[in-house]
DNA sequence: ATGCCTATTGTGAATAGA
């Protein structure tokens, strides 16, 4: 069995304490970070507890990591297709024979802006990237923070985000052609109930109220999606002092 | 309708997030 978790944790500078505590209490084989904030890591912090870091970060913005009790057999450090484009979004890692994927795709707001179609063509570039690997029948993940409310059962209230980027059309029209390349919503595959969030807003006492989104996903291609365990949000992490705004989201695959 | 709150940079107040 193979356990892997993706958490934005919003600065891992900010979330160092909370993120070492809940993967000691864990032990996930394989943890996918977004928005690390940093040029560099904390990678002694968590080689001390076993875990191998790959990580591509940039200042201020953007940033994701890869942890691993396993080795890490190859990596790769951007998307395909971006000349010109210096966000630190994408990182890859093959592990135990299985090739990992961890994204941190563009918010997108405000519709209408140059931010929007920069989202569009990072989804256009990640549509081709995996249907690459589709065709070469390469099993893998894919999980991170997708910035992409999948369905209406996946907010609160759809009528409070018809205007907002995670939530329009052309958007959730390139997540649903990335789904039909065919892959496998680990989350809602194994969990019949509509209300999993795994974003609350800071502001308006929205964790307070479990006003969330489900944002947060794991994808997986049909030879993983076979090895489907088990697949789960821990909101726990999130009402603590000091939280992230995302909670982890934890898949687990048979061997 | 707008801001609500948090983090970064840098030590103000602006930018970004979603």
């Amino acid at each position: 069995m193979v356990s892997l978790v993706t958490w934005n944790v919003n600065s891992i500078k900010a979330r160092l304490p909370i993120v070492r505590d809940w993967i000691a209490a864990n032990s996930p084989d394989i943890v996918c970070l977004q928005e690390i904030k940093t040029p560099e890591f904390p990678s002694f912090e968590f080689e001390t507890m076993g875990y191998s870091c790959l990580f591509v970060g940039q200042k201020s913005y953007n940033g994701v990591a890869i942890l691993s009790r396993l080795p890490i057999e190859a990596a790769e450090r951007e998307l395909p297709d971006g000349e010109g484009d210096d966000h630190a979004r994408f990182i890859a890692a093959d592990i135990a024979g299985l090739h990992v994927i961890n994204i941190y795709l563009p918010n997108g707001n405000p519709v209408g802006t140059e931010k929007f179609t920069y989202k569009l063509a990072w989804m256009d570039r990640l549509q081709r990237h995996l249907a690459r690997l589709m065709d070469a029948e390469r099993p893998f993940v894919i999980g991170g923070d997708f910035n992409i409310i999948p369905d209406d059962i996946d907010c609160y209230d759809p009528r409070a985000w018809t205007g907002d980027a995670l939530f329009q059309p052309e958007s959730r029209g390139r997540y649903r052609a990335l789904i039909n390349l065919g892959l496998t919503d680990a989350l809602r595959a194994v969990n019949p109930n509509p209300h999993l969030y795994t974003f609350w807003d800071y502001q308006a006492g929205r964790w307070q109220r479990d006003q969330g989104i489900r944002i947060d996903h794991w994808l997986l291609s049909p030879e993983t999606a076979d090895r489907l365990e088990g697949c789960v949000v821990d909101r726990a992490p999130r009402g603590l002092e000091k939280a992230s705004d995302h909670t982890p989201v934890i898949v687990t695959l048979r061997d």
